[in-house]
DNA sequence: GTAATTGCAAAGCTTTTGCAATTTA
DNA sequence: TAAATTGCAAAAGCTTTGCAATTAC
């Protein structure tokens, strides 16, 4: 067990210092709870979390700290649906498949969209920037559900080396 | 010159009869929008075209009426970005980038994805059910100004066979 | 000391909902 | 006539903002 999360901590504080931010108890919390909970998690789950040690920071700081960090780079926002943008933080890059039906989150590996990537750059010379919004559709196991309701034979099919989310 | 828009129209409405629900001045005003204007347009953008002919159509009308034919399989929303859904007819289904510089939306074939999505099938029993949501990035001419910007040659890169809206 | 940050309350924006009145089939 | 639809007003859900008080540097 390394202290590498307190480290990226501080190298985030670091560089808000170093833009002329101001280092907070309350942006501790929240970049704190970013890096403890390594999920997706929105504005006002971080803020739960943070309300366990610090009660009195504010949702509104939550997420003006969040925007803060935006700026900086170190985090970013994503729509998993209709509702509430989760957050996480930047390094961590890949693109999100939401299941429609049961709400699971997929984190895909950017590789498998390098050849698409290439083909929009090359062929209508629009440069992929984000991952800023999902993919939707139907994970696995709710089609093989899906399928065992309609036919006889539910299939199992695997998750390969996706990382699931249940997002409520 | 076809009445096609009108053959449409009715057919839509015909289907909507065969569900048991009703046609009314304000869902044949708002279906007509949707034909009239073959680009994306927002619930509001919407309510203004319907009340050039009925003022007296409300938003919440509006944003009924396209619930209804959405549960009909006829209309589709989408997330362009942070702010309002746009809606457009289903049968013209493409994926969308919106360049995150200048807003303008690119609507992609359906084609472009289809390696990614058998992919996604395959490895990872994920079935994509959407173009939900956009792709966010730069569109070419973006692209080019930022070059220009930055060295001394700006290129010029092409569009190919998509459509660009702007969307404010 | 000065500028940035915070808590609070209030507003903003898009979308949804309850309800009585109206309209469709 | 019975059920669906509408207009209106109000609420809901997420996010942003104005402001005076506080805090970091």
């Amino acid at each position: 067990m390394t202290t590498g999360g307190d480290d990226r901590l501080e190298r985030m504080l670091q560089l808000l210092r170093a833009r002329g931010g101001r280092v907070t108890n309350a942006r501790r919390a929240v970049l704190g709870a970013l890096l403890d909970h390594r999920e997706h998690a929105s504005a006002e789950a971080l803020a739960e979390m943070v309300h366990d040690s610090h009660p009195d920071v504010h949702l509104s700081t939550v997420y003006r700290t969040l925007d803060a960090f935006e700026q900086l780079g170190v985090v970013t926002h994503v729509h998993l649906g209709h509702g509430r943008a989760v957050y996480h933080l930047t390094d961590e890059i890949h693109h999100h498949a939401v299941c429609e039906r049961c709400g699971a989150v997929l984190q895909l590996p950017l590789t498998l969209f390098a050849p698409l990537h290439r083909r929009l750059v090359d062929e209508f010379g629009f440069e992929v920037d984000a991952h800023h919004f999902a993919i939707a559709g139907r994970c696995a196991p709710c089609r093989s559900e899906l399928r065992a309701q309609l036919s006889a034979d539910p299939p199992a099919a695997g998750h390969g080396n996706v990382t699931i989310e249940n997002v409520p």
